[in-house]
RNA sequence: GCCCCGUUAGUCUAGUGGUCAGGACACGGCCCUCUCAAGGCUGGGACAGGAGUUCAACUCUCCUACGGGGCACCA
């Protein structure tokens, strides 16, 4: 039985788009601490002075609410055991880390980087595990006290015990046992003064009173590390519950090369908030009664952990849609309308998108046929995927035709320069394509055009760059690596000559229908035409 | 390379020694129907392989294979 109160947490990184896997964990910890009557706190992991963002951190807190999450304390609310974002409590952990030394439970390192990379490779060309081998461990106290104060760079590590075994009792799969000789003295505090993921986790925990560590797979491996500092404190550690892997369809843990994974573009594909929630539900869980749809009080009310499947499971995009269609089949149609209402007057966009359409528009009613391409998630270039051939369709004689997989190059081009610029501005993007075109030596206007078309699903659309900028950056870059894979994938690229076949045969037969209305065989004519 | 975890159909899953291995998505067929959807019915499709334990293994144990994760001054 858990201990009372239930206390458990979610604390993402603020490293870049609100990630799909973080509202899978977010999903069962707060749905646990319902469950139990207990609380459910948010906590910004940001140690990684290089690559958190305020950005991202707003993001994340938006996309988790978006869903339909909300947290009991966290950096936007407060609470008792504040501050609620990491890089405001460096002051704690590096007593933590003081005492740690003087219990001779940690010790610092001088070693340079050079020199561990060094290390490393020569374990692994030994075949050992890579591991930290200690140089600096047995440095004499007082030795260590006088090169840090005078000023040497140094990092602060874990002394985990040399031998014996670490035993992890995680809750779905039992006790997990590792060799103490194959972990490694992690580094707690960085150079630059800031704790590693390690310490702060650990030392977060513990003064937030966390009960119950529900988290990713991925840190199973760690867990030694964490229960070697809880012992270290001489603080009893939480239940550790390790979750299963989100998936792509090659199995792979879900990465946004393969799959969509922002919850942005869930948001902006007009998935509802209430939907992906109850999906993320079905991801390595069932309900007892083998129900798929429900609500997030009855998966909290019914949850229980024994049910987790350890297998990861695939994101299925499909089953998503259909769930999706679910819901909104539900609905009355009146509240159908006015949902779909909400989702374009909730999107912030408006200005943006008014202006690149304005001069286009001849109706209001023919509005949304120049703002479609706004919308929703991924658009299907259909009739268009021949402009994705850079150059196969220009006209212009010094044309550069790239073929398929020069184009697919073309594109990973675009989407690597893309994905490196910081300011997803259109002068920005205008520069990241412009050198992609330089790179393929192909015409500006073929190189544009297959990015419109892929972006866009088809070759007209307001300016490029402004397009994309409003479009977004985690939409246009989805839609982009769609054309990739389109151009990368035989099975598509078969599909999608078939379905361009299919539209040309249509269009030949209307054809042969058209010129045979216009002109009339002497049993057609009608007497209108004979006067 | 070393360590850890996992393995029921293309996918999500039920199943905790005795089931005709159940459901859902996707796919095929039929019905409904002015189109398309939706809906109904229906079909094909799975216990990775091998030993062992047992009267009895999808279920327990071991080995193999395959998949995944970890091995950072990133989380």
């Amino acid at each position: 039985m858990p201990r009372t109160p239930v206390r458990v947490r979610i604390a993402p990184s603020p490293t870049g788009d609100p990630h799909v896997g973080t509202a899978y964990i977010a999903l069962f910890n707060a749905a646990f601490a319902r469950h139990h009557g207990g609380q459910f706190l948010l906590r910004i992991e940001d140690t990684d002075q290089k690559r958190s963002t305020r950005a991202s951190e707003d993001a994340i807190l938006r996309s988790l609410k978006w869903i339909g999450l909300d947290w009991d304390e966290g950096p936007d609310v407060g609470g008792p055991c504040g501050p609620y974002r990491q890089s405001e409590r460096g002051e704690i952990y590096r007593s933590h880390c003081d005492t740690l030394i003087e219990k001779a439970k940690a010790y610092r390192c001088f070693c340079t980087s050079e020199r561990l990379d060094q290390m490393r490779a020569e374990q692994r060309a030994a075949k050992v595990t890579s591991r930290y081998d200690g140089h600096c461990r047995h440095l004499d106290p007082e030795v260590s006290r006088a090169r840090a104060e005078s000023g040497e760079a140094f990092v602060v590590r874990l002394a985990m015990p040399t031998d014996g075994e670490s035993v992890v009792p995680d809750a779905l799969r039992g006790p997990v046992v590792y060799d103490n000789r194959q972990i490694d003295d992690q580094v707690l505090l960085k150079t630059d003064g800031l704790p590693t993921y390690h310490l702060a986790n650990v030392v977060d925990d513990h003064l937030m009173a966390i009960t119950h560590v529900i988290r990713a797979e991925e840190w199973i491996n760690s867990t030694p590390k964490h229960l070697a500092l809880y012992q270290a404190f001489g603080w009893e550690p939480p239940v550790f519950v390790h979750m299963p892997l989100l998936r792509n369809e090659d199995k792979s843990k879900i990465s946004k090369r393969k799959n969509p994974t922002s919850l942005e573009f869930y948001q902006r594909s007009g998935i509802l908030p209430e939907a992906m929630l109850n999906f993320l539900g079905l991801m390595g869980y069932s309900m007892e009664d083998e129900r798929e749809q429900f609500t997030f009080a009855e998966f909290a009310r019914e949850l229980d952990l024994a049910r987790v499947s350890l297998g990861g499971p695939v994101f299925d995009l499909k089953k998503l849609d259909w769930l999706n269609g679910m819901y909104l089949r539900a609905m009355t149609p009146e509240s159908l309308a006015l949902r779909t209402f909400a989702y374009y007057r909730e999107d912030d966009r408006h200005g943006p998108v008014s202006l690149l359409v304005q001069e286009r528009v001849t109706s209001l009613a023919d509005y949304m046929d120049h703002a479609d391409i706004f919308y929703g998630g991924q658009r299907n270039p259909g009739l268009f995927g021949r402009h994705l051939l850079i150059g196969c369709t220009s006209r212009k004689k010094n044309a550069v035709r790239l073929g398929r997989h020069g184009s697919r190059a073309y594109f990973e081009d675009v989407i690597a320069r893309l994905e490196a610029e910081p300011n997803w501005e259109p002068a920005a993007i205008e520069a990241a394509l412009r050198a992609a075109v330089t790179q393929a030596g192909v015409l500006v206007g073929d190189g544009l055009m297959a990015v419109r078309v892929a972006v866009c699903g088809r070759p007209t659309s307001p300016p490029l760059f402004e397009t994309m900028h409003v479009i977004g950056r985690a939409v246009t870059l989805v839609r982009l690596r769609a054309a990739v894979s389109l151009l990368g994938d035989e099975r598509m690229l078969q599909d999608a000559i078939a379905h361009a076949q299919a539209e040309l045969d249509a269009v030949r037969e209307a054809l042969q229908v058209a010129e045979a209305a216009v002109t009339p065989t002497p049993h057609q004519s009608s007497p209108a035409a004979e006067a």
